[in-house]
RNA sequence: CGGGGUGUAGCUUAGCUUGGUAGAGCGCCUGGUUUGGGACCAGGAGGUCGCAGGUUCGAAUCCUGUCACCCCGACCA
C-alpha cells in the first residue's frame, strides 16, 4: 500500500503529524520547491522555489526603498584581519567559516588537480558569513562628517555559514538573503532605525507571508554576536516550534570602534558612529512552508504566489479542443487586467496533454490559491470551475466567467487573509500563560518520549533575568527564550527562581 | 563534532539471516483508447546494488575501511 500513491489518502506522505520532519522533505520535493545538491549542506532553489524567493525580494525591497534605503553591493570575500577587528564577532562566527586560502589550482604529483602550492593567498580570505566587517571598513573610507551620515545602505547576496546539519531552506550552508548596514550620527536615530526595520519585517511576515509574530529583544545568549541588542520576529509553525524570522540588531560603536566608522560632529569633536544591521533570509521559504502548507502540499499566500491562478483547460474532444483553448487564453488575458495587491493578477494556462487529475494534482502540491478548470461544458454555460487552495481539495465552485473575473481580486485577498487568520488561530490556541514550573514542565514534554507527538507551543512565563535559568530550561527541555515582547510590563514572580520578574518572556523550542 | 539509523533504477522498495551474477510498484519513452479530481491496454528504455579493499571458484548478500544522507545532541538566520 505504501508504495501506491494512488491508493493513498494525502498527497505528501508521511502526514505532517506522523512525522513533521519527514512531511517538510518530502513536501518540498513534491511541490518542486529545491533539492539537496552534490555540494554537501547546499541546496538547489529550483524556479518554484525561486519565484516565491523573487517575489518576497520585491515586496521586501520596495519596503526597504520606502524608508529611504537603497541597495548596493560588497564583496563575498572578507580578509581574515577584517573578522578580527570585533571580538565577540570573530568569536560568534569563527565555528562556522569558510576559508579561501588559494587562488590556482594545479596538478599534484599524483596527477589529480589541488590547489596549487606556489598559490597560496598572503592572506586568506573568508567566504563572508555576513558582512558587518567589510562593509564597516567600507563605510569608514566614506564618513567623514555628520553631513555625511546617516548611511542606509541594503544589499541582497549569498553568504556562507558552514553548518553542522542543514535542512533544506531553514539551515543550509550557503543561503540568499539580504542584510541591510547604516550607520547614524545619534544612538537615538540608531536605535529608531533598529526597530523601524524590525517593523518592517512584522508587516512584511504579516501582510505577505500571512504569518503572525512576535516581535520582542532577544536575551543575552541570542544576541547577535558583536550586537548591543538584538530585535527580532517570531513566528510559530505547524509542529508549534519558533521559528525566527527576521532579525534586527543595534550595534552601538562596536563595529564602528572596531572599523574607524568615525566623523566629525556638529560641534566638532570626533565621534563614533551608530550603527544598525537587519536581515531576512531564504529561511524564510521555510517558515511559508512550515506555517501554511497541508497534507496535499504547499499553500501558498496569494501574495507571495508566483503563479495566483492556474487555467486547465479540460479537452476531452478534439472538435471542442480549440475553442477550449481559446477560452482559456481569453480568460487569461482578462484575468491579467484584473489589479491586485498592486500588480497584475498572475496567471498561468496549463496546456500540457495530461490527465485531469494528475495536472490538478500537481498545482495543488504547488500550493497555487486558485485552480480554475474550463472544458466544453462550461463553454456552453459560460462558466467555470474554481477550488480555492485553502479550502478542501475536492471543493469546487461554479461562477460565471465574468463574474469569476470580476471578484478574483477579493477571492484572492479572501485566502490571503483566511491562511493570515488561521495562522493566527493556530498560534493562538497553543500559546499559553504559564506560572508554574511544573505546568511548563509539563507543556515541553512530550508524553511518548521514544518517538515524540507535537507538543508544547509558546509559553509566556515570567523570569527573573538570570542567564542560569535560561540554562538550565535549555539543558532540561531545549526550550530557549524566543522573545522578551514589547509593551508587556506586568511584574510578577519568576517560577523557576522565585525571584522578582519585570515582564513574560517568550519559551518554546525551536528551530 | 559525539550517539543512532539508512544507502539496491528518477521515487518507494523486495532480495541480504542461509553467497550462485537483481525483481516489483510508481514515474519515464512509443503506439492506441482516454481525459470534469491521482485512467487503461500493449510494447520499451533504465541498475558497475553508495564507494574502496578483503574473504571466496563465485559477493547486493560475509568482513574491514570510507563517503553520503536522515534522526537525536552541541552550534546557528
Amino acid at each position: 500500500m505504501a508504495n501506491q500513491p494512488a491508493a493513498a489518502k494525502t498527497a505528501i506522505t508521511p502526514r505532517r503529524d506522523e512525522d513533521f520532519p519527514e512531511w517538510y522533505q518530502q513536501l518540498i520535493r513534491a511541490a518542486e520547491l529545491a533539492e539537496p545538491s552534490d555540494v554537501r549542506g547546499c541546496m538547489v532553489i529550483r524556479p518554484w522555489g525561486y519565484g516565491i524567493w523573487e517575489n518576497m525580494q520585491r515586496r521586501l525591497d520596495a519596503m526597504f526603498k520606502a524608508t529611504g534605503h537603497v541597495n548596493a553591493y560588497f564583496p563575498l570575500f572578507i580578509p581574515l584581519s577584517y573578522m578580527q577587528k570585533e571580538a565577540e564577532h570573530v568569536e560568534g562566527f569563527a565555528k562556522e567559516c569558510a576559508v579561501v586560502t588559494h587562488h590556482r589550482l594545479d596538478i599534484g604529483p599524483d596527477g589529480k588537480m589541488r590547489p596549487a602550492p606556489s598559490a597560496e593567498l598572503s592572506e586568506p580570505l573568508v567566504v563572508r558569513p555576513t558582512s558587518e566587517t567589510i562593509i564597516g571598513a567600507t563605510y569608514a573610507k566614506w564618513v567623514q562628517s555628520y553631513r555625511d551620515l546617516p548611511i542606509l545602505i541594503n544589499q541582497w547576496c549569498n553568504v556562507v555559514r558552514w553548518e553542522m546539519r542543514p535542512r533544506i531552506f531553514l539551515r543550509t550552508t550557503e543561503f540568499l538573503w539580504q542584510e541591510g548596514h547604516t550607520v547614524h550620527e545619534s544612538e537615538a536615530e540608531a536605535r529608531e532605525e533598529t526597530k523601524r526595520m524590525l517593523d518592517v519585517y512584522e508587516t512584511f511576515v504579516r501582510d505577505y507571508v500571512a504569518v503572525p509574530v512576535f516581535t520582542g529583544e532577544k536575551s543575552e545568549s541570542e544576541r547577535f554576536p558583536g550586537a548591543v541588542q538584538t530585535l527580532c520576529i517570531e513566528a510559530m509553525v505547524q509542529d508549534r516550534k519558533a521559528i525566527q524570522a527576521g532579525t534586527s540588531h543595534f550595534l552601538g560603536q562596536n563595529f564602528s570602534r572596531a572599523s574607524g566608522i568615525q566623523f566629525q560632529t556638529r560641534d566638532g569633536k570626533q565621534e563614533f558612529g551608530w550603527t544598525t544591521s537587519w536581515g531576512m533570509s531564504t529561511r524564510m521559504i521555510g517558515t511559508l512552508i512550515m506555517a501554511h502548507a497541508d497534507d496535499d502540499g504547499l499553500v501558498l499566500p496569494p501574495r507571495i504566489a508566483p503563479t495566483q491562478i492556474v487555467i486547465m483547460p479540460i479537452t476531452p474532444k478534439e472538435e471542442t479542443r480549440a475553442a477550449v483553448l481559446e477560452a482559456a487564453e481569453k480568460l487569461a488575458a482578462e484575468l491579467r487586467r484584473v489589479s491586485y495587491a498592486g500588480a497584475p493578477v498572475e496567471v498561468q494556462v496549463d496546456r500540457r496533454d495530461l490527465g485531469g487529475g494528475v495536472k490538478s494534482w500537481e498545482w495543488i502540491k504547488k500550493g497555487v490559491p486558485i485552480r480554475v478548470e474550463l472544458g466544453p461544458r462550461d463553454l456552453e454555460s459560460g462558466n467555470v470551475a474554481v477550488t480555492r487552495r485553502d479550502q478542501p481539495v475536492k471543493s469546487k465552485e461554479f461562477l460565471l466567467t465574468a463574474d469569476f473575473v470580476s471578484r478574483a481580486a477579493a477571492m484572492l485577498e479572501s485566502i490571503q487573509q483566511n491562511l493570515f487568520d488561521r495562522a493566527k488561530e493556530f498560534r493562538d490556541a497553543n500559546t499559553r500563560t504559564i506560572d508554574t514550573k511544573e505546568e511548563f514542565y509539563d507543556f515541553f514534554t512530550p508524553k511518548k518520549a521514544d518517538k515524540p507527538e507535537i507538543h508544547g507551543g509558546f509559553a509566556l512565563a515570567h523570569w527573573n533575568g538570570s542567564r542560569e535559568v535560561e540554562e538550565q530550561i535549555k539543558a532540561d527541555l531545549k526550550v530557549t527564550i524566543r522573545c522578551i515582547p514589547f509593551g508587556a510590563s506586568e511584574a510578577g514572580t519568576c517560577p523557576f527562581s522565585g525571584a522578582p520578574s519585570p515582564q513574560r518572556v517568550v519559551w518554546a523550542k525551536s528551530y
